[in-house]
DNA sequence: GTCTATACCTGGATAGAC
DNA sequence: GTCTATCCAGGTATAGAC
């Protein structure tokens, strides 16, 4: 697979998450790359093809990322605590992330897109909920919902405490990371 | 205040909320409305005018709702109540909240659009932390972080909980808000 | 206050040369 | 694989008539 190919995707991912699907043109791609508008299109003919591959391309990684974690025989506060880290990087970087972005224009988006945007998420959901059940089962974490309503929960803190970063301080993601952990660590005599 | 403009500013704010402000544009408003492009115009100059103003309604909206809970007596739970059934409401409209909206445009927005935006954040950050304080201390509210903290959880919870509803199922954001109630709400043996 | 008409630009996309 | 050149649609915006 071509170079200028995975360039453009990385760059294109990029400029989702900092001016949105509808914010940001071809010309954004190929003026920074040093290439023409014609060049980014022999690559991905359409707008709808390129924002499909990147959505591949996020799925695709994320399976890497579970199955790199199984190999290693991470356990569940590792793994989800890997996953967080994703975020705490996207905030360091002043970006928000694939879900919250493409979530603000799902109803502008072709089909295959929006699928494809369904599958993401809910693979991320799936895996997040099975991860809080086993580690709670082997008392990693601590928790009263349902694993599956409480990886809901913390889906949605970390997918809107970067909007809210961007928006507010970039530290305030800091304090709503933490208050994640602060939810599901199990305490001997938690005081409430 | 012609009611042409609060129609426009009416519709202009479902626009965003459903398709993005990036991905909606005056004709949207002027067919809709069965006027054209150039009438939209005579209220809004540009694009921008009309983002802040909309801004700017929702921030006296806000002002005016919590004006009005503090006049009918209405304790800190039922204030925070009110507040989530805004976002109840939405998630039922198939909606997202301007904040989840515009903060995945705020790279593309005009300087005075992004200070118009920063202000409503904060305004409803403090007012939010503020009433969880003022709960707590009462023994409306029970949680371990700080007020602000909490504030910021909750906020993210709702504003994110919408988002995954479009891309998932709506009735998921029934759970997520849930969720946040059983967060913050006092029991005298809770069993973790 | 709303219209017609239009100017101007940007964005997505394609044909065909190199 | 990248270029030049170009097309077309749509979006923002304005001038001036009614």
């Amino acid at each position: 697979m071509s170079v200028t190919r995975e360039k453009i995707l990385e760059l294109a991912e990029e400029l989702i998450l900092t001016k949105g699907y509808n914010g940001f043109s071809y010309q954004d791609i190929s003026t920074v790359m040093g290439i023409k508008n014609a060049a980014v299109h022999y690559y991905f003919p359409s707008k709808e093809n390129l924002g499909t591959s990147i959505l591949k391309t996020n799925i695709q990684r994320f399976e890497e990322m579970v199955e790199n974690m199984q190999n290693r025989n991470f356990d569940e506060h590792q793994q989800v605590e890997s996953f967080m880290k994703i975020y705490l990087k996207s905030n360091r970087e002043n970006k928000i992330c694939l879900i919250g972005s493409l979530g603000t224009d799902i109803n502008t988006l072709s089909e295959p897109m929006r699928a494809e945007l369904q599958k993401m998420v809910g693979r991320i959901v799936n895996w997040l909920e099975a991860a809080l059940e086993a580690g709670r089962s082997k008392g990693l974490f601590s928790f009263q919902p349902s694993a599956r309503d409480q990886a809901l929960h913390i889906l949605s803190a970390l997918v809107a405490g970067l909007q809210l970063a961007r928006i507010l301080n970039k530290s305030d993601f800091k304090n709503i990371h933490q208050a994640i952990w602060e939810e599901i660590t199990p305490h001997a005599n938690k005081q409430l």
